[in-house]
Formats: C-alpha cells, sequence, structure tokens
DNA sequence: CTGAAAGCGCTTACAG
DNA sequence: CTGAAAGCGCTTACAG
C-alpha cells in the first residue's frame, strides 16, 4: 500500500534504479526528460526513498542530534524552534537527546548518538565543563563530526564553533545602566552551579563594578522559588541592597516579590532586572527590565552553522556572538528607549 | 578506530555473524559460554550496532517520532522530559517534529515521519480537529503504526488512544470552587482557537455553572499580553465580573494584573485561578490557585502506552485520565488544603 | 545451539 | 546520460 521501492519507481519509469537515485540526488546528471519522467513516477507512487537503506549506502543520515540537559528551561524550548526551522529547510531530521543525570551519564549517551550515526550534534549544555569540552574535542577528532555549541561558550578555546550572545558585555551594560542610575549597592544573584553563560554574565557585572570603584556582590541561588523567597528574605533584614542584576527573569521576578513583601518599592528603592526577556518579564509587576537574548536565532544559527560544517564548507568565524538588546521597562528607574 | 562491525566481533570471539546477532538480540538463544565471549568481545571492541543497517534489516527502526505543534508552550517542554525518560527505559529514539504553521503542512510533515520508519508516533498537537483524527486514522490503518495522543482528547472516538486528564471534571471543580466561595458573576476565560482540551474545560465550566443556575459568559482572548491587556481592561469598564476560571495560567496572571491597575482586589474582590500550576503560578502575586496538570506523567504514560502498543501487547484501556489536583493558593478565597 | 546465505533498499564507482 | 553490479552492516528463516 505503501510500500513502494525504489524498484517499483525504476520499473514504472522503465529506467535503472541507478538513474532514480541519481534523479532525486544528482539531478543534473540525468537528462530532463528521464529526469521528469521518474520525478512523475515517485508522485504518482508516492515513493519515499527508506531512510535507513539510504543512510546505509551513503553512510550519510541527514540526521543530527540535539543535546539538551533538560527540556523545562523556558529558554531552550524557543531555541529549539529556530533549530527545528532551519533543519527543515535543510532536510535534516532531528534527533532528541535529553540528559537526565540519573541513569546515564553523558559520555554514554554522546556514545549512543555517535551508534546512531548522525551528521552532526548541537549541544545545548550550558553548563559545559573542561573535561566535558575535551570529550566533545575527541568525539570531534574521532569520528569526524561536527559538534556546534549552542547558547554557551568557551572562552579558552574555539576549536569547536559556538553560537551565543556576548553575555559578558551583556552583563556590563545592565550592571552599569543600574550605576548609572545612581545605585551603589548592585548584586549580582547568580546560581549555584556554574554555567558557563553566567560565568560571562558575572565576568561583565565584576567589571562595570570595578570601574566605578564599587564593592561587587555576588549571591547564588538555587533555581528553586521556594528556597529563593528565604533566602532572600534573610538579604534584606542583613544588607544594604539597592540593585540587582539576576541572571534569569524567574529569579528577577522572585526577588521583586520578595522586596515588594518586604515593604520595598520597585523602582523606587530598589533596582532589578534580569536576563532572557521571557514572558516572565511581561507578567510580573513591575515589568521586567532584562537582557533581550534572541534565542530563537541562537538556534536557528547554530543549526545553520552545523549544517555548513556538515557539507564541509568553511565557516569563518568560530565565535559567533549575536546581538542583543537590553530592554529598559518599569523595574528599573532608567527608561530609555 | 570507532568502526567496529559485527564481522570484527564475530572474527575475535571466533563465532559466525548469525551468533553475534543473537548474542544481542535474543541471548537466550545462545549458549551461556559463547554469549559471555561475544559480550566480552563487544565490550573490548566498544562495538555498537549500526542503527541503519539494523533497521533495513529487521524493519524496526526503535525510534518514536514525537509530533509538537511549537516547543515553546510552557507544558510541552516538561512533557518532552517525561518522554524522553521512559523512552530512554525502553531503548527507543526520539525523532522531533516541530510543526511551524508556515511551509510545511502537517500532512507532509507525516508523510516524512512514515518515511522515516518510526514504529510509533506521540501527537501532542493539542488542537486537534476532525480532520486531522481522521487523517491519523489514516496512517494508523494503513501504516500499521501506533498513535497516541498526548496530552489532548477526542472525546467521540476512543480509537486512537489517548492520555491526559479528565479537564472537563477539573474545569466543573475549579468553577464550583468559586460558587461555593459565593461568587455569582464567574467569566470562563478561554482562546480564541479552538483546542479540545480548552473546550473540555469549557464544558465542565459550563455544567457547574448551570447547576448553580448562572449565567456563563465565556470570554475569548488570543494568549498574547499585549492584546490581553487591553481586552481585559475593557472588560472591567463594562463587566460585572467577581471570578474568573482562566484555561491557562498565564492568563490568569494576566488578569490578576489589570484586575490590581483597575484598583480590583485579588481575591476580596474576584476570585481567579487557572490551570497547569506552572512555574508563572508561584510567581505571580498574589499566587495563583490552579489546577495541576501532572505534565510530566501524561508524557511518561503516553509513552509508556505507546511502547505497550508497539510491542503488540493490549492496551486496555484507550482513554487514560490521570489524576489532577486543586492547587488552592491566595488568588481565591477558599483556601482549602 | 550454531552457521551459511539470502535479503532489507538504497548509493556509487565503473563501464559503456 | 544510463545500466549492471558490488556493497553498506545487519536480521532471520533454513539447515544441521
Amino acid at each position: 500500500m505503501s510500500k513502494a521501492t525504489i524498484y517499483d519507481v525504476a520499473g514504472a519509469a522503465r529506467v535503472s534504479l541507478a538513474t532514480v537515485s541519481r534523479a532525486i540526488n544528482n539531478p543534473e546528471k540525468v537528462k530532463p526528460e528521464t529526469r521528469e519522467r521518474v520525478l512523475r513516477v515517485i508522485e504518482e507512487l508516492g515513493y519515499k526513498p527508506n531512510a535507513f537503506a539510504k543512510g546505509l549506502a551513503s553512510r550519510k543520515s541527514t540526521t543530527v542530534a540535539v543535546l539538551v540537559p533538560d527540556m523545562s528551561r523556558a529558554s531552550i524550548a524557543e531555541m529549539m524552534n529556530g533549530i527545528a526551522d532551519i533543519a527543515r529547510v535543510y532536510k535534516y531530521s532531528i534527533l532528541l537527546y535529553i540528559l537526565d543525570n540519573e541513569e546515564s551519564t553523558e559520555e554514554d549517551v554522546l556514545k549512543e548518538i555517535i551508534a546512531a550515526q548522525v551528521d552532526g550534534i548541537l549541544y545545548l549544555n550550558d553548563e559545559i565543563t573542561e573535561s566535558q569540552y575535551a570529550f566533545l574535542q575527541t568525539i570531534n577528532a574521532e569520528h569526524q563530526i561536527p559538534i556546534v555549541l549552542s547558547n554557551t561558550l568557551y572562552p579558552e578555546n574555539d576549536e569547536i564553533p559556538s553560537v551565543s550572545i556576548d553575555y559578558d558585555a551583556a552583563g556590563y551594560e545592565m550592571t552599569k545602566a543600574l550605576i548609572d542610575e545612581g545605585r551603589k549597592n548592585i548584586f549580582m544573584v547568580s546560581t549555584v552551579r556554574k554555567y558557563m553563560v553566567n560565568d560571562q554574565k558575572e565576568r561583565g557585572y565584576l567589571r562595570a563594578m570595578q570601574e566605578a570603584q564599587l564593592t561587587p556582590k555576588i549571591m547564588r541561588t538555587s533555581g528553586r522559588i521556594s528556597i529563593n523567597t528565604e533566602h532572600f528574605n534573610e538579604y534584606f533584614r542583613n544588607h544594604n541592597v539597592d540593585g540587582i542584576v539576576a541572571v534569569r527573569d524567574s529569579i528577577a521576578v522572585s526577588f521583586i516579590n520578595v522586596a515588594r513583601a518586604n515593604h520595598v518599592k520597585v523602582p523606587e528603592d530598589i533596582s532589578v532586572c534580569g536576563f532572557q526577556n521571557t514572558k516572565y518579564a511581561s507578567l510580573s509587576r513591575p515589568n521586567l527590565t532584562c537582557v533581550d537574548v534572541p534565542i530563537y536565532d541562537i538556534g536557528a544559527v547554530s543549526m545553520r552553522v552545523l549544517t555548513k560544517m556538515m557539507n564541509q564548507e568553511p565557516v569563518e568565524d568560530r565565535t559567533v556572538m549575536l546581538d542583543h538588546d537590553i530592554v529598559y521597562r518599569a523595574s528599573t528607574k532608567q527608561q530609555k528607549d
């Protein structure tokens, strides 16, 4: 019923199966006349090449693996949309691997990926460590399989290309904006776990504070709301805070809530800003000022870079930094346009 | 380097390739002694079966397609985690297909999926229509390929199994809770686009209102925050509202914000509740009362049902409804425990 | 319990 | 521009 094979097409078009294959994959090598006849038969029969046979014979899968740490981070979903759109344009399928820290280690998953014979790997795990990077390099070298880091970067090394924004600069600008408002006691709220990307934000924050001769203070939270609330409450009792640069929107919103519960006014008494420009930023009251990360584009561009690598095209820029904006809203005093 | 094939294993273990294949796939058909020898060699050589050859020879892919409308809906990411965890247990890979309304129609994507020879399909598109359902049935019948609906249901027909919660009952209970608070002018805020799932919530709402002899009023919004805000503002000027059952948390939070901007107090003057129990619910002020949908479990169970179908095991219950809770928080008066 | 052999549906030099 | 044929790395009756 749906099992038309290349033989059926060849028979119906009265050519050899080699010609059918060429008509599909190297149309220019087939006489237009024949090509059209073949294509028409393909259409009529609803023929779709068997992906396994094709993969086996050609040693190419037209499949890429997307490796993600945990889908539920808001940014990742939107990044997937960008990846999927570009993948579709270039006819790649997406094999999704979600890392859960439980049973299987990342190394196992990567072995699985290799066994699946993907043509390339998109690595969305933003908490990349030295040893993980080294492991990726090994894979890259041993299996000749292109890898791109999506929304992460590994500043010491660009052997594996990466696509993100300049988080260091963004952290700097965001902090500078609060300094320009006259804030003195600006805290960065970062995460306990060390993410490369948050590291960069911290660097930018530190630079801005040092330039302004202010004392930088970084507090680290888990991502969990309930814990944050207590943690932040304590801070209000014991610290003088008039500015917050949070590494994520949701953390910033948590902070706003705690501030207001402590009768501290946002933005009169304290300015709060975040990173990402998720829906949280628009749903919070006051609306959150934040760095607008073009997360869809990061996904799309990193997939595009990967397609180039899979085609052996040269990749001139191995550390792509997309532009970012700062969206000024009501959680800070300074409301530029 | 990494290209050990079944021949290499067979050679090193001094058996035929048939035996190697059996040692992997039907261990009980191989003498324990030989089996262990083979397995040891596999370990040593780091042999991984070539997925394409295996797929081609066996006509099974151990891959499932997950078809999603748009990753960025909050619920889908978490559902994917549930799906992925169970998929891993049963050794299935996930091929991800994201529908964007642009170029390719759903029908094209499904053809692609079939060409990819997946063993099963998980369908997460919650706005399923009659014609889509019919098309899925065709696929099911023609290609003998199992399909499960995840977090959707198609009440008129259970030929295609589905896993969700009883959204009708949940809508009823949520509405009833507001009625029990003494609210009279309870609106349901639903979506312009017709989602099966929201239909169910509306049914439950209507039933509760009718039982209480109250006039049901359904307003429909797009999901976009900016539009909602205007829309809701108008409502406050022209209507008497003392209760809101929103079909999504984010819509409920939008409504809370607009209410407060109009100096209407939540929950003193108006009770507001939503659906899903996302992070929005905890980040809003006041915290949002809502139906807690076990979205991870929905993903996990639907994947489990699919594995059963792929193994030809009988599926007794074709319309699985998982339990749900209502989480009472500060956006409603009645705070049960 | 094990092996020889056919076959899965393609691609791709190699001839012509 | 086209065809015959080998080969990709497995699985699976079929014998034994």
